[in-house]
DNA sequence: GTTATCTGTTACCTAAAGGATACCGATTAC
DNA sequence: GTAATCGGTATCCTTTAGGTAACAGATAAC
């Protein structure tokens, strides 16, 4: 049975997962990072995001724990973006969504 | 193995999930109707979105096959909106956000 | 007749998200 | 010297998302 209160507390859930990943390029940096980590010049060319925004959106993202940036000594000075182990709790969202958007994808173009 | 190909599919099928159900209240929307249909009105009590702005998720979640909109010969009229087969679909994906937002909220609270 | 309910629509506005481009200091390669 | 690399920041702008409030037509209750 669905009651009023447990209704009200999916939605809390699933504002707050979007509170984290919401917006349009948390989810495809994660997806990014899931296979490894990259410098921040190699995940604005693979994604095509622009550096003002990529550096919000890398920012917030170590706010919230959900990755990591590292200063390497190298020249010129290199830094790498790598998912932590919380992070990592969102691949059942991933997955859910990649098989959801891999389904739809073939249904719009087979129909 | 990671090759560059795998990372821009997984990254092309977050984007067609996120074209369809993202923004702030589509996942919002579907799991309240997850648990039964409901009229306009009760939508946008529940939820506490405005008129304006449910009117234009629920047209492009129906356009989107995700609801069905079915106008009842009732005094007054009344509208139910309810979730398509389809829609049901994105069960997964709103079970992962759900329990991700979930063990989010007890992580940030317990610490 | 007045008021209320229902489902929306319309007009207007603000805030946020996102994007384009140039540039910074440091270094290396030519 | 010139050009290119690195990780960003600063400035400007456009677009979208979202919100408020008023109101529409229809009907029913008082």
């Amino acid at each position: 049975m669905h009651t009023k209160e447990t209704c009200q507390r999916s939605m809390l859930a699933i504002k707050d997962t979007m509170d984290v990943v919401g917006g349009k390029w948390k989810l495809v940096l994660i997806t990014v990072l899931m296979s490894g980590k990259r410098r921040f010049k190699e995940l604005s060319r693979e994604t095509g995001i622009s550096p003002r925004i990529l550096s919000k959106e890398l920012q917030e993202m170590e706010m919230n724990g959900l990755i990591t940036r590292t200063v390497c000594d190298t020249r010129p000075i290199t830094v790498e973006y790598a998912i932590t182990p919380y992070c990592e709790t969102l691949k059942g969202v991933l997955e859910a969504m990649y098989d959801w958007g891999t389904k739809h994808r073939e249904k719009i173009i087979g129909s």
